[in-house]
DNA sequence: TTGACGATAGTCT
DNA sequence: GACTATCGTCAAC
């Protein structure tokens, strides 16, 4: 399982590397164990047109300089004082867009994951929903700034291409005005390993 | 230094 | 469907 290369990662436009990254691989691998599946939901987020990102019209703050880092790096930060996000940086160095990961079909270490969750049996809350996700997966503040090749944070081909892509708002944005009416929110549809609007 | 507020999830009614 | 836990971040004071 060769992890997908900086080239996937640097293109310009930020809604195409979103929609190719449904149907790829996510790991972690922490303590030896490999935990993962394939992304089922995304978020693109661009910090050159779109109120809704962090580093919007050219804003850089301590945590979201990572945005600006150069495509296939992972950016973490937490939300809600709670929930750490797991975002994959895209574009060249100096431009701000990131594709935020919101739900996964588990593929791999099913139950490390359903330990890490506290929960008993396989059912979508595992991993849909991007707190969740990252819960379950064992993402960390410290795996902030990793390439997505890393040994143990990395996206790779599952081989999986076989399916339809709905598009939506995104969620939790009322805050950006308009820019929350933009359609960049995209999923595999009919997956139940989908946050909402499956 | 301070305080208002989130790219949420779990629990309770 | 409503309520809230919980704390880092950031802009304003």
């Amino acid at each position: 399982m060769a992890p997908l290369g900086p080239e996937f990662y640097l293109e310009a436009d930020v809604e195409a590397v979103a929609r190719k990254l449904l149907g790829k691989g996510l790991f972690t691998r922490k303590n030896d164990v490999l935990t993962g599946g394939m992304i089922t939901e995304v978020e693109a987020y661009s910090g050159s047109d779109d109120k809704a990102c962090h580093a919007y019209n050219g804003r850089l703050t301590a945590r979201n300089r990572t945005m600006y880092r150069s495509g296939g790096t992972a950016y973490v930060y937490l939300c809600y004082g709670m929930h750490l996000m797991l975002n994959v940086v895209t574009n060249v160095e100096g431009k701000a867009d990131a594709v935020l990961i919101r739900a996964l079909e588990p593929i791999l270490g099913v139950q490390t994951m359903l330990e890490r969750r506290k929960l008993k049996r396989l059912e979508p809350r595992l991993t849909a929903g991007p707190g969740a996700l990252a819960a379950a997966l064992a993402v960390e503040r410290s795996d902030d700034g990793k390439p997505l090749w890393s040994d143990d944070l990395f996206i790779a081909d599952v081989g999986v291409n076989e399916f339809s892509v709905g598009r939506s708002k995104r969620i939790g944005v009322e805050y950006a005005g308009e820019d929350a009416l933009l359609l960049r929110r995209f999923f595999v549809l009919g997956n139940p390993f989908v946050s909402k609007l499956r």
